[in-house]
DNA sequence: GAGCAAGTAGAACAATCATTCTACCGGAGA
DNA sequence: TCTCCGGTAGAATGATTGTTCTACTTGCTC
């Protein structure tokens, strides 16, 4: 069935979310999934296969949480995504982006940077195409990085931070 | 002796640095010290102790190469932190923030924990500090995390992107 | 009711891991 | 010359790992 496939892959997630993905062995990771280890064995049939899958759940939650039903009130739309993506840290990620944390653990693995890459890239163009402003992209995708990954260190100092630098690239004469 | 000490710790930080926390062994760390397992353990009696090791080392190294002799000529202050920052992903850290890393592999590691924070808030007080723009320090951090995340995405894009964000600060009147 | 698909529970396996231990060596100081 | 000191080389150990396998249970369909 493939909602018992997505089911492991959301217990997989939330356990590689948690303890990272040195830590957890295959008996944890079974029982964070709910199943039994046969059945896990069967959808996932590699200790490689879980990470992948986990992450590949998590970039879906990820875009729907972050970039779905934003605000559609007065506040800048940029905004609203960084309020989005500090909800999402402070709910979901308190050690940091996951996708980062995958490739840290094994950076030689070519599969998990292509994922990692991906992700990234579907970030940066949604966010900067929702903006209007397509010819900062990078900027935007820098501060959006940055604030990821300053959230765990400064909490929402981070997100007042990364907001500030959204304004003066908006005031900013565009390059 | 103290350099026998201080040998191993550089080995180890280039162990990890190109291969992550997870995958070497504590025989490939040996190699790598270029020490026998006795002295090995003898200066660093665990593997923890061995990360720990590594990146106290790398603090030292990358405080040096990034703050010391940066260039008096005209270019801004800002600028050249950011070039050595990138230089010393290239060289360095093509794979990201080493401490970063660190957490990632072990996100319940208190120790390490500590150990990134005050790497990054001495990293981010002492940028600020020399720009002169103190009243900053928090979108100065964001900054250059966002440059040492998105490097091994972007590369030299990263870098430019990064400059940009910059003068936008400067140009901003003070918040 | 037989048979099948999809699941649980958990033993067994070989490999690998971090750590400890024994045995040996070269050089410097008394 | 003797004797530590700081080192090498590598075997032994016990725990843990990812993966496979056997045996049993449900619920659904002909």
């Amino acid at each position: 069935m493939k909602d018992t496939k997505a089911r492991i892959a959301a217990g997989l997630e939330r356990a590689f979310a948690e303890n990272g993905f040195s830590e957890p062995n295959i008996d944890s990771l079974r029982e964070a999934a709910g199943v039994s280890l046969r059945t896990l064995y069967k959808y996932m049939p590699s200790r490689e296969e879980m990470v992948l899958s986990a992450l590949e759940h998590r970039h879906r939650r990820y875009m729907q949480l972050v970039f779905d039903d934003l605000p559609s009130d007065g506040t800048p739309v940029l905004h609203a995504v960084l309020d989005c993506v500090a909800h999402w840290m402070s709910k979901e990620a308190s050690h940091g982006c996951l996708f980062h944390a995958a490739v840290a653990s094994a950076p030689r693995d070519e599969r998990l940077r292509a994922l990692l890459a991906k992700h990234k890239s579907e970030v940066a163009e949604k966010a900067s195409e929702i903006s209007g402003l397509q010819n900062r992209q990078g900027e935007i995708a820098l501060i959006v990085e940055g604030l990821m990954q300053a959230w765990p260190l400064y909490g929402e100092a981070a997100t007042r931070s990364a907001k500030k630098l959204c304004d003066t690239l908006v005031n900013d004469a565009p390059a």
